[in-house]
DNA sequence: CTGAAAGCGCTTACAG
DNA sequence: CTGAAAGCGCTTACAG
């Protein structure tokens, strides 16, 4: 049924109004099941614009309403290792609330960022989610004074404002107390550059299962560090470690490879545990990598649903908000391995 | 500067009419550079404007032009090993031109796709870009009857449609004369799954430029079928080859592992030659690989470019328009590596 | 050069 | 129960 009339246009609430001869006001309360409007009114209007594919135009409400549905996601994370997941979180978590999201990657360019928050505030987005790679460092844009609500995620936020992380240090201990749990006792630490605040959060973590004997090795977020760190301790004179818990996937993987061309066997020799469980590297090494996740598509669904309720001006407790990580076990960790 | 006076909403094109003492007409002509307005008027309305942060609300110029520069992206990669460079690229030519980006990852739900689609075209979205991580399978939506333009990349598209996608062939000829120029003449091909129309460009076009001696060996996508395929190959009866082209960089990545691990020398005795120049594989592989880029960023900006012009009314003609790879040399292939 | 008016597509009091 | 009117914020003919 084409009721579009000669208009170029697409089915507006006007011609199915006329097709279903009420008025405008009436179609619209008919639609929105608002108002009085009788039984067998609302239903006509119902069938016609749904024969005719009526779609509201949301940029119409939005004026009205001051409500866009609409959100943007701000992110420097370019490889995607972060974003993505945390991307589907907060889309799987809106999308049910007819909110849809902007992707803006703006690198580490002030000007794109700038840019990009403009044209998110002309299209008048109900709120801001601002997302990075690593929780001590601001985006290159400051959003303190934009006129809608911002949420930060995985990069540090205004002094007031809402913040997600994951919580490093409960993560950490997950890892080595399950190694401790299953016979390993000589657990070394091989992780990234000391100046990340993970690092130093995770390190901190370890610390204070292992006590005292710890050792931490600061590196690079690589492979080749994880590798270079397995020779380094064994070709060192101090005791040979069971178990390195490493401060992500990839330099266990790495520590993984230099072991096995070593001959020592993971994990029945040495166990190795990572960090972000990122699965193309994880599930690739081996053996496949057990490995401390994140949850960042959680992570994601409360940014999500948290923006939204400031948009509605729901309250919202201010502060950072460190959401829980999971281990999940692979067979690149031995011992009795108690589970899954 | 606050001219919003006492209402609470944001600063409209009326309060900044008001605060310059002009109607609101001379003020949208103003600040548009449109008709005739004084050089003095037009210079007041401005600076006024800047001072109050005017921003003109997108929804209300949408409503009227009929754009909404906004354009939605649909893609079923999860891994984002697609998607994210592609978003960049459609972003960075995108942005230029004021469109925004609406990032949709609908898996491969059906019902999810129609929900993002009618989401976006609620919208009012000026163009929709299809992008998946195979060009001989369709997203799980229909996009033949929507009432935007659409433009597919990395997936199939409707019959009458735009479709970007990279040269296989061209990118596996690349490689493939590399080696042999290089002074590599026993080069077999470890790829993915037969019935990937790419795996099936790139192995004919490896045939094409090997003769009929070619070795073409179909497995997994996976860094363990790389491995595998060494470990067949070297402990078969046949000649030792003296190069392998891999499909992807995780297969080349494993069997790069495997040629060490046997004490064989890369690039030295075998050169290696990945594909996707996935850099965090890619560069991460012990040597760095040699590796085909499918510049998926500029694919990305070309797809945004054209949806672009669709949604402008601009004639644009259908069909396949595929892109050329560019090889990035790195240390895993030998020879005389004649440049870079 | 400037402004009053109409209108984009919709919703929401307010009358009837 | 139904509809005419006003209005969201802006642009664009059309008068003056």
């Amino acid at each position: 049924m084409n009721i579009a009339g000669g208009k170029r246009g697409r089915t507006t609430i006007h011609d199915v109004a006329a097709a279903a001869g009420v008025s405008i006001s009436t179609a619209s309360k008919a639609l929105n099941d608002t108002g009085r409007v009788s039984v067998e009114t609302r239903e006509r209007v119902k069938r016609i614009a749904g024969e005719a594919g009526f779609r509201p135009n949301a940029l119409a409400r939005g004026l009205l309403s001051k409500r866009s549905f609409t959100i943007g996601l701000l992110t420097n994370d370019t490889y995607g290792r972060f974003t993505l997941p945390l991307m589907q979180g907060i889309s799987e978590a809106l999308v049910d609330h007819g909110v849809s999201v902007f992707l803006c990657a703006i690198e580490d360019d002030p000007a794109l960022g700038q840019i990009h928050v403009e044209a998110m505030l002309e299209k008048q987005v109900d709120g801001i989610i601002a997302s990075g790679k690593r929780v001590d460092r601001q985006l290159p844009v400051d959003l303190s004074k934009v006129p809608v609500p911002v949420v930060y995620a995985f990069t540090e936020g205004a002094p007031d404002s809402v913040t997600f992380r994951s919580d490093d240090a409960q993560g950490a201990r997950l890892a080595v107390e399950w190694l401790v749990k299953s016979g390993r006792h000589r657990v070394v630490h091989v992780t990234g550059p000391e100046d990340f605040f993970s690092v130093r959060e995770r390190a901190g973590a370890y610390r204070s299962v292992i006590g005292g004997e710890g050792l931490v090795l600061y590196g690079q977020w690589a492979e080749a560090w994880g590798h270079e760190a397995v020779q380094r301790i064994w070709s060192g004179q101090t005791g040979r470690p069971d178990s390195i818990f490493c401060g992500n996937d990839q330099i266990a993987r790495g520590a993984v490879d230099a072991l096995r061309e070593r001959g020592i066997r993971v994990p029945e020799d040495v166990s190795v545990i990572g960090f972000d469980n990122w699965e193309i590297v994880a599930a690739q090494t081996r053996p496949p990598l057990t490995s401390v996740d994140m949850e960042l598509k959680e992570l994601g669904r409360q940014a999500g649903l948290t923006v939204l309720a400031l948009a509605e001006g729901r309250p919202v407790e201010a502060g950072v908000r460190k959401l829980p990580c999971r281990l999940v076990v692979r067979q690149s960790c031995g011992g009795e391995n108690p589970t899954e």
